[in-house]
DNA sequence: AAATAAATTTAGACAAATCTAAAAATATGT
DNA sequence: ACATATTTTTAGATTTGTCTAAATTTATTT
């Protein structure tokens, strides 16, 4: 009777992204903007999910998930992860190709299969950017860690996600042999462009502002 | 330009399999059985792939596969092959659970994702029911096979394949321990029911017309 | 506090995919 | 060959998801 379609699945999670995890409420246009849709779509299926339940949504205020539409776009984000970590892991693509696949994959209904992915791939905790995958319950581990462009000179850290993960930036991570696990050691700032030097994993090198702010670090 | 949306697929994939694999013209009313739509939903969907060059339509007569069709389906088909053998060979699905979920995997849109399935399955020539996967290029192998019921006593050939491949079937099949791959050898035809009395790797058990019209072996 | 700007919603349109009911074409039986 | 049955198509409606343009509400600036 209430199933979720392909189209509801994408808003839901992109809610679930913009308000910080389900936490706060979205504006229209920010769901419009991210998802490359019309306003007007936004509202109009801002309506069908608040009738459905699964946003709480009130005229001109934004919409937050409900209990029930946060239990759906974890499920989703679950099965975005997965399949990501299968890509990856079984089938060798590499990290900066997965994210439209796994979009498609996403929506693939069949809790069968999610729990047997889940198995087969050993019940990974992250995906390959770094990113916590929901389990099966729901429950939604948060990991410590912060932004490289803010933390102090001499800290000392793993290389654990990134913020940005479009091809773009992934890849030059790659040409830069900057992988997630890595051990950074915070050299130096450099006041005029807030650019860091750092070792990464014993190798010495200069990154920029733009990129020390998307790598998150655990510190050690 | 021309994308072909979730729903064409699933209708070309009908038509090829409901015109003895392309060859022949297929009835709107037959579609409509198969796919559980009503006639003139067929009707409209067959116009509109005549459009778009998939098939070739003439009003009241039916349709057959342009090349270009033909191509579609059998891209389709090859990727709901080898989804299912991914589902039974690395999920440890059972071959009767794998259709419903095949039949979502099969639309997933990544010419890299088959590729690369492919080669992680390890090249597989045939599904779970023993059906033949068409290669990356559309050539369709075609296996030389025979039912059961149509062979003459004292015959002995392999099982290599479904002809019905409900879960139903295929559940009988399990639980009378009838694989593909077995050695089966016709000893006796009961000619008031037509059922056979055969041994199955060695095993002797009586079968069913209803059974042996739904078996495909190679003789041997 | 008006005026202006920005964000959001509404109204109305459209394409895709389906349906029901009615009309038209084809096939079948006597 | 004609009447009847069957198959297929058309006409018109509905749902989903999108759009543009206009109206409305909220926020910002002077
Ligand atoms: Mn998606
Ligand atoms: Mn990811
Ligand atoms: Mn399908
Ligand atoms: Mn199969």
């Amino acid at each position: 009777m209430n199933a979720i379609s392909h189209s509801e699945e994408n808003y839901l999670k992109t809610v679930f992204h913009l308000g910080a995890d389900g936490k706060q409420a979205v504006a229209t246009n920010a769901i419009a903007r991210s998802m490359k849709t019309k306003p007007s779509s936004v509202t109009d299926m801002m309506q069908r999910l608040g009738e459905k339940g699964l946003v709480n949504y009130r005229k001109y205020r934004g919409v937050s998930l409900t209990e029930a539409g946060k239990r759906a776009a974890l499920s989703i984000i679950r099965k975005h992860r997965l399949w990501e970590v299968f890509l990856v892991e079984k089938l060798n693509f590499s990290w900066d190709e997965v994210h439209d696949v796994a979009e498609q994959l996403e929506h693939i209904k069949s809790e069968k299969l999610v729990d047997l992915l889940d198995q087969h791939l050993g019940f990974p905790q992250y995906d390959p950017h770094g990113d916590p995958i929901p389990g099966k319950d729901g429950n939604y581990p948060s990991r410590e860690k912060q932004l490289l462009s803010q933390l102090p000179v001499n800290t000392k850290g793993i290389c654990i996600g990134v913020k940005d993960s479009s091809a773009s930036f992934l890849k030059y991570l790659d040409k830069n042999r900057i992988s997630l696990g890595d051990k950074i050691h915070i050299l130096e700032r450099e006041d005029f462009d807030n650019s860091l030097l750092v070792t990464v994993a014993d190798t010495e090198m200069r990154v920029s502002h733009q990129i020390a702010a998307n790598l998150y670090l655990k510190i050690l």
